[in-house]
DNA sequence: CTGCGTGTGTCACTCGGTGTCAAACATGAC
DNA sequence: GTCATGTTTGACACCGAGTGACACACGCAG
């Protein structure tokens, strides 16, 4: 699509960065910033917030379901009020929504850093493959997640808004690199087939891993499959 | 996805059949079923406040934007009360996503009616087709809608969640055409692609068509040109 | 006329979400 | 130590979406 995501978070909180709570995306890569390693206190407290009430929203939600708990619940029971939850969070839904919030970015940067000359099937596959492969580490955090996203109309709503927004950047970081009119078809198929993919295997994921932590599957492996699909596809570049 | 649509449509209604306000997809077909053709007159005023409902809320969003409208507002207009407009429709987002209702049903039972040999990329395209062709035929119609829900992140939302039941029911389909597992990865896969398409064209086309009545470009050609993209991969079934 | 079923309006209520204000707290300057 | 500043928080009031309950009006069979 082409709408901008729309900062669903007009409030990132006053003196907070970014994002606040353990993404799931990206393993937090240590180097990049060796600078800058001065998380104010301020800093660490709004964290500590921002995790717990993460934490105990997702508890809730996984006994007794998304829709049967209230925000006041939640605050509640994470020892904050109300309105202190929506400083947090823009709604209800970010709170398990956010939990996956690098992942667009991951990918992209993922794209991004993939050799020039590589084949978009081969380079979409790789970018695709990361958010994949933290599901298939931490199974035990990601599976739920995933389950109550997927099984919750709401949730799944919001999370489908949000790939809408990753498909744009992974279209244009793919109109860059292969020197296309991001405008042009190619593009935001290309990436929407790749997204395609990945929901797909995702989706597959979480009804086939044992509901035990430990996975049943691969996600990579699964990946790997669906892009010998698609490649035939991927790699008829027309513009 | 493999989440049941969930019937966000709870009430349909006591006296009502199934889908009121003039669905967008199909010609509404009038041929199929000779009998039965005595809509009671109870239905048919309920029709009519449904239509009233329904013109009287696109008309104010398009004015005032989604979220600046209220329910009372459009209840008013239309001259009944809140209480009655939520008999009528599930949610505020339903009034211009049950607009658009019928394509779903309309891809998948157009799928359906394609020879049995035809090749899967041919299949779908003259499925996802349907509807792309009423978009076309009525542009004053529909493009007011379409853009309302391209650029209304709620109702954005709400869009991709029932395309994610129409993949289901496409892939569905699907399967069954071609003797292959649903639960393998080939349907679902092939399914997205042709709804990703769908939806670029929809989107490029909404981004096109001058905002005059007539559309600038044909959705018919876009999507063509889309499955070309598209051929390859669709057409390489392995299962 | 009476009973019945359906559709509607009114009222009251829950819950998500926001604006406002005042108190609590940390920080830095003097 | 104290005053001034800025940020975070809770409390309160408020809005809008959505629901449940009840009572009333209509069209229709007896």
């Amino acid at each position: 699509m082409s709408t901008p995501p729309a900062p669903r978070t007009p409030a990132p909180a006053p003196g907070a960065p970014a994002s606040d709570a353990p993404a799931l995306g990206a393993p937090a890569s240590d180097a990049p910033a060796p600078a800058l390693r001065a998380p104010t206190l301020a800093q660490r407290k709004r964290q500590l917030v921002a995790t717990e009430l993460t934490e105990t929203a997702l508890q809730l939600f996984a006994h007794k379901g998304f829709e049967a708990v209230t925000v006041d619940e939640v605050a509640t029971a994470a020892g904050v009020s109300k309105r202190t939850f929506f400083r947090y969070f823009a709604s209800k839904e970010d709170v398990v929504v956010q939990f996956l919030a690098g992942m667009g970015a991951d990918m992209r940067t993922a794209l991004a850093a993939r050799p020039a000359g590589e084949r978009p099937s081969a380079a979409l596959l790789h970018a695709v493959s990361v958010p994949l492969a933290a599901c298939g580490d931490h199974p035990e955090r990601t599976l739920p997640v995933v389950r109550l996203i997927l099984g919750t109309p709401a949730l799944l709503a919001r999370f489908l808004e949000h790939e809408a927004g990753w498909r744009e950047e992974l279209a244009g970081e793919l109109a860059g690199r292969l020197g296309l009119d991001p405008a042009g078809l190619y593009p935001p198929l290309a990436a929407g087939m790749a997204l395609t993919a990945f929901e797909t295997v995702l989706c597959r994921w979480s009804e086939d891993a044992g509901s035990g932590g430990g996975g049943g599957v691969d996600p990579l492996a699964l990946i790997a499959e669906a892009f010998g699909v698609l490649a035939p596809a991927l790699d008829a570049v027309r513009g």
